[in-house]
DNA sequence: CAGTAACTACTACATTCACAGTAGATGCAA
DNA sequence: TTGCATCTACTGTGAATGTAGTAGTTACTG
């Protein structure tokens, strides 16, 4: 349908919340923005409505109101985003990305495991060569 | 200086480039843009200028024209943005966002040592410095 | 059935971005 | 010393973004 019409910083959290919490009202949306910023309800509503426009998301009525739901998948759009800031931004260095990851955010014990795992199912994938 | 002003998508694509390769001019910066993409002379000059008021650039006279250099350091400008997409659009999983990465970016032989030394040098509990 | 509450559609608007043209300065080539 | 090339400063512009108001619709309340 599009190839990789970014959303935009806004409409990226708005996404985030539909794609951990299924379909949403607009108002639940606006409620439970990541960022806890004042904003009105129009202010969500319409941003939804042109990210419909986009194709980032659809809607199904129930009773009175619409319930929102994301129409692309976390992986399609974050990849791409993620793929261009390493390139674009830490010279194609995946690792200095983690890097910052490791330094700035928190990182418990469970994430680290599951970091771990992502490596050693990594290397199972991809048996060490290449260069 | 700034808290933390995130600079624009070109902005970014100017500093990274200023953080790989030091003081540039603003031709070097033109031609060296990550992205390939053609933009006039005037373009990049004028972000630079913009970014001078905001602080994320600086310059010294080189002869007849100025030199460029980033005026932040990479890891404060990265790390807000990198903790940012966590909470926001991961979740506040950083594994999450490694996922992606090793599964849209290419990862040499390299990279991936980089990424174990990281996560080792991390649970001795310590930190790896710089590159 | 009239009033109110909640929702949606449509429109508006200030700001920021990305982009670039023009004019003026300055050094180099001939 | 005149002209060309290149640089900087300043100004402008279309589009996107984030924001919200207004009007209209729908349905429940009493």
């Amino acid at each position: 349908m599009m190839k990789n019409p970014k959303p935009s910083e806004l409409e990226t959290k708005i996404l985030s919340r539909l794609w951990d919490d299924g379909p949403l009202t607009a108002r639940e949306v606006l409620e439970s923005l990541p960022d806890g910023k004042e904003r009105a309800y129009t202010t969500v509503l319409s941003v939804l409505q042109v990210m419909e426009k986009k194709g980032f998301v659809g809607r199904e009525r129930e009773g009175l109101t619409d319930r929102w739901h994301a129409a692309v998948k976390r992986d399609a759009v974050m990849g791409p985003v993620l793929r261009r800031m390493v390139d674009h931004v830490f010279s194609g260095r995946p690792s200095a990305v983690l890097q910052q990851l490791l330094q700035h955010t928190p990182v418990d014990r469970e994430e680290l495991r599951s970091i771990k795992k992502l490596i050693r199912d990594y290397e199972k994938g991809n048996p060490a060569e290449e260069d």
